[in-house]
RNA sequence: GUGGGUAUAGCGUAGUCGGUUAACGCGUCAGUUUGUGGCACUGAAGACCCUCGGUUCGAAUCCGAGUAUCCACCCCA
């Protein structure tokens, strides 16, 4: 077989069983949202390329090779690569900014990032999002963190957080330059990319796999003994919170994140059990942002799950065994030359019923022998079979058969009738 | 952009001195006498052995290039 086209490389096709662990799961991290007082937003899929570059940063990584941008007629325009940037387009631009503060949403999206795929990572992914919007204080970033926790612990994935704060703008110019100086005298040393870091991203050198970057870096000062006395109360603050609600994490001075709009407090739940790509969840405060994409100066935070990395981290552990429904009732329509297609029509009617109070039923679409239909029903799994046949239509009486413990009860050929007794 | 692994029916695999119609398991479909499934048995459908080129009388098998895919670097969810 030839097909006209295959699947693209970076993208999957999500099929049964795996739909319902996929479904399972998405409700269950809506519910645990919606009980935080988070509501759903749906934004479009794909926004004006200035969104991404003005919000992620011109410098990033993600806006400078790996946007999926196409031209329009009007404008360009972007597969959004991640979600914050559109749900906050949507909060100002509808505005939601001038609804009860904080407004909280959520989002499940997929998103698109044209990077070389590996596990856990593809050109096209699937994100659970929340933001926060309009609080400032600590215990917003608290709870922001307590709920991403609440949904991994829930869904029982094993994951370590960690935690930083990048600061805000004045204290991380300020460390820039702190930082600079210490690298300034080993700067000929780092590897090529840490060389460019240099100038456009300091902090990043800090985070650098190469050996030789590490040791040089290893005694370097970190932004946490460099943040201003504001934000280095509130972050002390979201770390006394995080203990009062009991949630283990790790000061992290290397997380840096890679998009632009973050401040002050970052994090990430890493899992240990699906490959290179272990951040299972990544977020932070972005106090700048909204006043930066043209709304009111207003604080907010964020975090975003990669459904597939969670999917992953979930099947390591054992626990995906979501199954479809099943079948309740099979209706074996046995029509003979003396009753043309009678027993069929009789079972859509009966199936129809059945489907009205929420049951699944089914029955043969193939036109195949009563032998052909009954190992039919065994192999989907029909939890009930009826036989409808020349003497069923006769008499108005049918049996219904267990097709677990084979046990058989007689009944009225009636939707109703065989409702109750299945 | 850079490394390394892999490429044979829907899925999982065998096929290694190159030698006829490419094999097996699972799955699918049908049948094993007429209205009761799972098991067993029988049979059928299903593969240009990733592509192109080379060596050879002969290539799934050897060589080269390409492509795809997976894993990893980088970066991120």
């Amino acid at each position: 077989m030839e097909l006209v086209a295959t699947r693209n490389k970076g993208a999957e096709d999500i099929l049964p069983p795996d739909t319902y662990v996929w479904q399972n799961t998405e409700r269950f991290m809506a519910r645990i949202a919606e009980s935080y007082g988070f509501d759903e937003i749906r934004f479009p899929t794909f926004e004006k390329t200035e969104l991404f570059v003005r919000s992620v940063g011109e410098t990033t990584d993600v806006v400078q090779k790996e946007m999926w941008t196409v031209k329009g007629r009007e404008s360009t325009y972007t597969l959004r690569p991640e979600g914050t940037a559109g749900a906050i387009r949507a909060v100002i631009q509808n505005g939601l900014l001038n609804e009860a503060m904080p407004r909280k949403i959520y989002y499940q999206i997929s998103a698109f990032r044209h990077e070389n795929v590996q596990k856990g990572r593809l050109w096209e992914f699937h994100q659970f999002g929340a933001e926060l919007v309009g609080a400032a204080a600590p215990q917003a970033d608290a709870q922001m963190i307590s709920m991403a926790n609440d949904i991994l612990s829930g869904l029982g994935i094993g994951t370590e957080l960690h935690i930083n704060s990048v600061g805000c703008r004045e204290c991380r110019r300020k460390y820039y330059e702190v930082l600079r100086e210490f690298l300034l005298p080993v700067k000929d040393k780092l590897c090529d990319t840490c060389r460019s870091r240099f100038d456009k991203n300091p902090m990043r050198i800090l985070d650098c796999k190469s050996e030789v970057c590490r040791e040089l870096t290893a005694n370097a000062p970190v932004i946490t003994d460099h943040l201003c006395e504001d934000c280095a109360k509130h972050f002390a603050q979201v770390g006394e919170l995080l203990d009062e609600a009991g949630i283990v994490y790790k000061v992290d001075p290397k997380i840096v994140r890679g998009l632009d709009y973050y401040s002050r407090t970052v994090f990430e739940f890493i899992s240990s059990d699906i490959g290179a790509q272990g951040t299972v969840c990544g977020g932070g405060r972005y106090d700048g942002l909204i006043e930066e994409m043209g709304g009111p100066a207003t604080p907010a935070l964020g975090f975003a799950m990669g459904m597939e990395r969670l999917i992953l981290a979930l099947k390591a552990k054992g626990g995906t065994d979501a199954k479809a429904k099943g079948c309740d009732l099979y209706i074996l329509a046995a029509d003979s030359e003396r009753t043309g297609n009678s027993a069929l029509k009789t079972a859509a009617s009966v199936a129809a019923a059945l489907r009205k109070s929420g049951k699944t039923a089914e029955y043969d679409l193939c036109s195949r022998s009563f032998k052909a239909q009954m190992k039919y029903a065994n192999k989907i799994n029909a939890a009930k079979l009826l036989v409808i046949g020349e003497s069923e239509l006769e008499t108005g009486e049918c049996v219904i058969k267990d097709m677990v413990s084979h046990e058989q009860r007689q009944c009225r050929l009636d939707g109703e009738e065989i409702l109750r007794t299945i």
